[in-house]
DNA sequence: GATTCGTGGCG
DNA sequence: TCGCCAAGAAT
């Protein structure tokens, strides 16, 4: 049983343990680590929000590729960011982060603002990534709150309630701004999520290597994956949708372009079938498949299923634009293996690799 | 204040 | 197979 602090842990004590525990066992080489600039940076916090180091790191170094600076990226299209961005997911980020190049190129002399206000201001920058950007490139003393040091500040101080609660999250916003040092503070921000990304984890924290354990409160309870407490249980609901594959007589795909917000918006998909329309009535001499995403998530598993379809019907409901008149969805021609007009979903990337295999 | 938004990994 | 979670922000 571990010694059974009464007390929290104090603010200086955390930082000081974090950082000489940071300098042997945190995480130094990350990409964006190097050559620290506010749009490195700036991209790198973007495509980390809700997302884990391990994912991003290639979609980052591809990103940086192509688009160097914030300049390249501002002037470069929407749809040549939404195809780097192809299977990250949170596709609102790639707008928001587009959208604030061309802000930032044309308001702001094309300089990324160096205060918490400024940043704040960009869309896709909220107070956490603000903070993180700010501590990171500038070594300024702003604090974050992200997943990582919301469960190591639950857990070293036994936080009760759900951290989406606005009056939890108020608390820890108090507690990581107490507990961030007004000096070395890019190794602090570092350290702490380190700690919660390798240590300090949800289902597995490994207390014997923390340096925090000494007085976590949530360890002296003898139950450390007590806190932070779960989310309140909350009933999805179940969405059940039918994408089509159609395929013309020289093996092109058929792709619609989502509206601009919502799920996927502004990738390109495969045609959603119309509600209650039963593909297979469709049948006749096209060879299609049909995607039926499962029961988990918004729109992720799902099955391949030959159908054979009838193209005139759809083509009278999916093809609106000829003429160029009527409004309707924007469709396109795609030949499996080239270049896509932009971005794509994940499953629709995965079925694409299948057809030209 | 509660929901929405992707995808991959984990037990 | 299933539910939960992850370097959150916008609506």
């Amino acid at each position: 049983m571990p010694a059974r602090p009464e007390t929290a842990p104090e603010p200086r004590w955390l930082a000081r343990r974090l950082l000489a525990w940071h300098a042997r066992h945190g995480r130094h080489d990350l990409p964006w680590q190097k050559n620290r600039t506010l749009y490195r940076v700036w991209v790198a916090e973007i495509m980390l929000q809700q997302t884990q180091v391990a994912t991003v790191i290639p979609y980052y170094r591809r990103f940086l590729r192509a688009f160097p600076s914030l300049r390249r990226l501002a002037d470069a299209s929407l749809d040549a960011v939404l195809e780097q961005w192809t299977g990250l997911g949170y596709y609102a980020r790639a707008r928001n982060l587009h959208r604030a190049a061309r802000l930032v190129r044309d308001g702001l002399g094309g300089r990324l603002p160096r205060d918490l206000d400024g940043l704040m201001k960009l869309p896709g920058i909220g107070r956490s990534t603000a903070g993180a950007i700010l501590a990171q490139v500038l070594d300024r003393p702003h604090p974050i709150l992200d997943g990582n040091v919301k469960r190591v500040l639950a857990r070293c101080f036994t936080v009760d309630g759900w951290p989406g609660e606005p009056a939890v999250e108020a608390r820890l916003w108090e507690l990581s701004t107490a507990c961030t040092p007004a000096t070395r503070c890019a190794d602090y921000t570092q350290a702490i999520m380190d700690l919660g990304a390798t240590v300090c984890t949800s289902r597995n924290p490994a207390c014997g290597r923390c340096p925090l354990a000494p007085r976590c409160l949530a360890r002296a309870s003898g139950e450390p994956t007590a806190w932070p407490a779960p989310r309140p249980g909350r009933t999805r609901p179940r969405r059940r949708h039918t994408l089509l594959v159609l395929r013309d007589a020289r093996g092109r795909v058929l792709l619609q372009r989502r509206p601009p917000a919502g799920i996927w918006g502004g990738l390109w998909t495969l045609p959603l079938c119309p509600d209650r329309a039963d593909p297979a009535r469709w049948c006749r001499d096209e060879l299609a498949l049909a995607i039926r995403p499962g029961r988990r998530g918004p729109l992720i598993r799902h099955e391949l299923t030959h159908f054979r379809l009838e193209l005139e019907p759809l083509y009278a409901e999916l093809a609106p634009n000829r003429g160029g008149t009527r409004e309707g969805p924007e469709l396109r021609w795609h030949v499996p293996g080239s270049r896509p007009p932009g971005g794509l979903p994940a499953p629709v990337r995965r079925l694409l690799d299948t057809l030209t295999a």
